[in-house]
DNA sequence: GTTGACTCTATAGTAACTACAGGTTGTGAA
DNA sequence: TTCACAACCTGTAGTTACTATAGAGTCAAC
């Protein structure tokens, strides 16, 4: 199978397919004669499982961590729930940062009920006024 | 005052000051003999009005299009809340998505309820069997 | 004058793609 | 066999919003 059929069985384009290749999360393929890459069974399902996690806004490195749990299984699946409970934490805390997010945002936006010129909205002074925020720290990769 | 002095007021870096000067986002400071940047109460005001529109994860684009409302103020504010809206409905629109992701994990975490070899762990039999997902269409700025 | 902090520009990197240029291969129809 | 077109290849650059670094210049205090 050539990597159109891979990227359209998988759901995705070869131009993602060659990125996840590159980025080690996709196993080197086989050539032919004319050197196009060539992919069996254990392509289709390594791709499937990669794009149901990002699906799962995991991130290539959680991704990393689970092929390799599965191509060195060491243990039982124990490791592998912890990846997938961080991750959870992970969305669940970004879910929380974005609630927060909106609250402020309809508080400001509430500041404006009517129509008025520019220079007397109620939300551009709040913005104005508002000490500057101090800069986030990094968080997860879920935005 | 010089951009230092600018960046702790307005708890950013300096690097984060001048590239919103690239951006455009901050206007073009003067410059002292020494070539250093010279900032005034204006830019203190206009960068604190950005950084707290970043604090709420506005896109510079939303950002920019606000800045041009308070620059050539044209009519009421009405167009002000109309971005707002648009971003308030953005969070949302990503809250929801976040949800729905959150609850596609547990379910997923929850076909694993005690310890086994990774080769029978229910997370990633899920994983592989799952269709993968369709390439997700382009949303919002939020993650 | 010296030193150390601050400033400057230019460049590159981060994450996860996405797009494009220019060249090669393969397939089906004429 | 030839041709046209689709698919394939590698390499490079771009997206967003920063962040970091190199190497050089400026400035204030000692």
């Amino acid at each position: 199978m050539k990597i159109g059929e891979l990227a359209r069985l998988t759901q995705c384009t070869v131009e993602t397919v060659r990125y996840y290749e590159r980025e080690g999360l996709l196993p080197v393929a086989t050539r032919t004669e004319g050197n196009f890459r060539a992919y069996g069974p254990e392509h289709i399902e390594r791709l499937r499982f990669i794009r149901n996690c990002r699906a799962l806004d995991m991130s290539h490195e959680e991704i990393r961590n689970l092929l390799g749990m599965i191509d060195t299984p060491a243990a039982g699946c124990g490791a592998i729930n912890e990846v997938f409970d961080e991750h959870i934490t992970h969305v669940e805390a970004r879910i929380r940062e974005l609630e927060e997010l909106k609250q402020s945002l309809r508080t400001l936006r509430d500041r404006c009920q009517s129509e008025r010129s520019v220079n007397d909205c109620g939300i551009l002074h709040g913005l104005t006024e508002m000490g500057s925020a101090p800069r986030k720290e990094k968080h997860t990769h879920l935005g």
